[in-house]
DNA sequence: ACCTGAACACCGTTCAAGT
DNA sequence: ACCTGAACACCGTTCAAGT
């Protein structure tokens, strides 16, 4: 058996991921990541079948450390969002993508269970899935725009994000009209 | 004089919208556009500095007219959603371009009065910049989980559209705490 | 069975030469 | 003064040939 195994899927996609953050989208070329765990560009192919294929697992292994990460945070939707944040601001290339077509349905809903169990204890079960879902579109927007430098201009973005999750959650509580 | 103006940079950027919806950011190559105006690929460097600056002015275009849709639309939060959502679903591919790098704050900012003016109705002048934030980053988030595909399974979006902007519009209105 | 050099197509970009 | 063909660098991708 001459030539064995070089690197790994596990090993590529973690070099993509460093690629991605420290050069961005465009930097994140098949020769980079190569070069990264020591083999040539074509290697690549025999492991992912083009380099769309290869973001969609980059995608993929970035909403799973982030529902890892939510996992461990503390269960109400301030907990929730503190570490949503934090995570947009470590890896903000790879966050970027998370909401494009490269994500897998799968990965996303294996990484909702956490804000899911909190909307349910806010709202009751009925309610759980469309208020999690207002919770994670406004994190996700307020986020995206923050990294966007969508607020440039005037007022604390912290105070700003703050003043979302408050209103944000005494919507969710509020009787119903 | 020879050689008159073959295109204007106007028609340059309309033919580059045309080319990101028809064929995605991957299609929207200076070829294609080129081809589209009458032109030839090197052309295009005496108007734009480069790709990249095409790009941005097909965002900050994109940027203007949806400020002019929001400027037309019923005034309150409930119409400035409504169309906001139509915009994406009409220019998806643009869309997902206005929150990233490529937007320019001043575009954003001339965009984004009305929804000022329907905040400033709904809570006072004085959280009517972290409100309109609020709103914004719900809308745009959902928006783009819509547009990525991030509700494929489970209720109804245009369901879960109403009731995050119901209790939004609750959590503003409500008594603060 | 995995890896590579060589090759090809395609794209962004530059520039000297046209009109 | 604007436009173009030709050229170059770079990237994704394929594949025959190595080990």
């Amino acid at each position: 058996m001459p030539s064995p195994n070089r690197t790994t899927n596990a090993e590529v996609v973690a070099a993509a991921r460093e690629v991605l953050e420290s050069a961005g989208p465009a930097g994140l070329t098949m020769q980079a990541v190569a070069t990264r765990v020591g083999v040539r560009a074509p290697s690549l192919y025999k492991r992912f079948h083009d380099r769309d294929a290869l973001l969609t697992a980059v995608v993929a292994a970035t909403v799973d450390d982030l529902g890892g990460r939510l996992e461990e945070a503390a269960p109400d939707l301030r907990g929730l969002a503190t570490t949503y944040r934090a995570f947009a601001h470590e890896q903000p290339e790879a966050f970027r993508l998370v909401f494009t077509p490269y994500a897998e349905e799968g990965a996303l809903r294996r990484s909702s269970a956490p804000v899911l169990r909190a909307a349910a204890d806010l709202v009751g079960e009925e309610d759980a899935l469309a208020a999690a879902r207002l919770f994670t579109a406004w994190a996700t927007g307020f986020l995206q725009m923050e990294l966007a430098g969508a607020f440039r201009l005037g007022g604390s973005v912290d105070e700003a994000f703050d003043y979302g999750l408050e209103r944000l959650t005494a919507g969710l509580t509020a009787t119903r009209a």
